[in-house]
DNA sequence: GGCAGAGTGTCAATCGATTGACAACCACGA
DNA sequence: TCGTGGTTGTCAATCGATTGACACTCTGCC
């Protein structure tokens, strides 16, 4: 009866267990599975076979009271944006072979930011790589307190967390010398709001404006909800409007996508409206739709995420930010402006 | 000494910190965050003072280790796959409110599934929703031995774990239906390899033969890589052919848009070449796209999941075993064969 | 007055792995 | 023969929360 629990339901091989069968303590099994110092070849020998025979596999949440559970964690407001899959992406190929392991909780719209991170504390997390654009700094760092962070696209520097960045004004610099090229001067900008002064779209919304000024040209910021409709219907307000722009610069691809719909809708097409986008999803490679867009490589950021994380892990105490360069990926939705 | 570790490290306050505050025992105190029975209310705002005081979470490994890790796991061989992307949002939908947490481990093309069901297992999860598809169905039950395990798209039936699948038969003979009644009769179809013969593809791929033999025509299938690429190179074959197929019938939604990408490429359209998918990913709704797709409410199959597992949970040991039934929707990349 | 029984709170064992202290043993040289 | 030093293995405490057994305090009632 101590063998098995309710009906065919069987108890997982302990530790213990395998001790027993190998006929040694408990404490030189746990010394083979760690390879730690003090085991002769004979000894390691018997206890590889015997976990083998039991089939064991030591429990995750009894390392964890003793230390690490290795497991990494990774919030992301919703799963299906294509930049934090790409992240992923990197992220797992850079964990590939390494005794850890890469969790993701998504909010999907219900769940916001602290409350991800609180439940991956809960879960004793190694580390966390979190977008967490919405939490104050402070709260954030007092959770970096105990658990190594990255926090990805943030634009403030904290001394107590890493940070990794796409440097957009520099792409949204290439935008602008894209369209302004192209012999633009209506130009329009969609953005969303953004719950703090240093998210990835306040800096491409200010760079834009700058850049505008600095052409002698006046800006046109619209806001969008946060959705492929929200931008549709805000881009059916911008072509319906008198003075309609001639090209449309969307935060980000999926709000381009939007776009794209409503210039369509309205029976328009690239040679009178330019769309451009920012992240390089991967819709935006297709030729059906294909959108001019900026890419910001989030593989290598999702490689690099991990680096820090294992970094703090062994040890490291400074912050680090690093600060990668966007390209610009030319394509069918942007041509020159019309005469 | 004793209450911090290294520099700018501190300990989380365990229940024992919350009962020395509040001047009880750590038994009343488990009793208060569990909601168990004998707790006076006196007793009850003593512990919660001193619960929001020090800011204290139980922590789930410890938990864990006694029983529930209030933890669900979710097996995907990689995640950007919209369907799953559904199927994690109705998951997301039922588990609101509740203690349990959702985390998906993505294999994102180098961990195979069971790798990824083993890390799940050693984290010790109160259930797992898996995909699984190439996995023997003989691990499985013996994975479920331990851990309530609800399979996605699988259509054999064991009696050990729930599985939910969607009635591929009844989706292909609306395609089949749709497209014979467009007066097509060179239909392809396009799939991927399988790794068993209980996959959604074969069930597919056979109701499609048989339903173009029962018409009298013949039946081409053309197998390739499980990309959007591979599709595309597929298709150009297709269409570059003696007899160019009328409508391709492709295995799934990403497989139908390379196929679009390749009717596009070789200057084609719809009133030419009619395209349909299956399962009706977000893309497809896009007017740029507009694929005509079999939709199978993979959110509805994520909530039913959910339920599935708590009855598990629960207590419940006799299989379940839920079939959806599709519907077809009907777009602009589908219309009457070319006369 | 005494006793049943409901209501509260404490105690101690337990889950599974890790880890530093320590013991046993060997060989070797003085 | 004894001591020294290096290997190898065991022991026991520990991490944090849960849970069944048990003890104590009141009420109310005969």
């Amino acid at each position: 009866m101590s063998e098995s629990r309710s009906a065919g339901t069987v108890r997982r091989p302990a530790l213990r267990d395998v001790a027993r069968e190998a006929g040694v303590s408990e404490g030189a099994v746990s010394k083979v599975i760690r390879n730690a110092y003090g085991v002769s070849p004979a000894m390691r020998a018997r206890v590889e076979q015997a976990i083998d025979k039991l089939g064991y596999r030591p429990r995750t949440a009894a390392r964890a009271m003793r230390g690490r559970s290795f497991t990494l964690g990774f919030e992301t407001p919703h799963i299906g944006n294509d930049l934090h899959t790409l992240v992923i992406e990197g992220a797992a190929e850079q964990l590939d072979g390494s005794p850890y392991q890469l969790v993701i909780v998504p909010g999907m719209g219900r769940l916001g930011a602290k409350e991800i991170l609180d439940a991956l504390v809960d879960r004793q997390v190694d580390g966390i790589i979190a977008i967490a654009s919405e939490v104050e700094t402070e709260w954030i760092e007092k959770l970096a307190r105990h658990t190594p962070v990255v926090i990805l696209g943030r634009h403030d520097q904290s001394e107590r967390f890493d940070t990794i960045i796409n440097d957009d004004v520099a792409g949204t610099d290439l935008v602008m010398d894209h369209l302004l090229g192209l012999g633009h001067t209506r130009i329009a900008h969609l953005t969303i709001s953004s719950p703090s002064a240093m998210t990835p779209h306040v800096f491409r919304q200010t760079t834009y404006v700058q850049r505008m000024e600095a052409a002698g040209l006046s800006p046109v910021v619209t806001q969008a909800r946060a959705s492929e409709r929200g931008a549709y219907e805000a881009a059916v307000g911008l072509l319906s409007g008198p003075e309609r722009p001639t090209a449309i610069f969307a935060g980000h691809d999926s709000l381009a996508i939007g776009v794209l719909r409503a210039v369509a809708d309205a029976g328009l097409d690239a040679s009178e409206v330019s769309v451009v986008g920012y992240d390089n999803i991967e819709l935006a490679r297709h030729p059906l739709v294909s959108l001019t867009t900026v890419d910001q490589c989030g593989d290598e950021a999702g490689r690099v995420a991990i680096q820090l994380l294992m970094e703090r892990i062994e040890g490291r105490t400074v912050a680090r930010h690093e600060c990668f360069t966007p390209t610009l990926c030319v394509r069918r939705s942007s041509g020159p402006a019309p005469s």
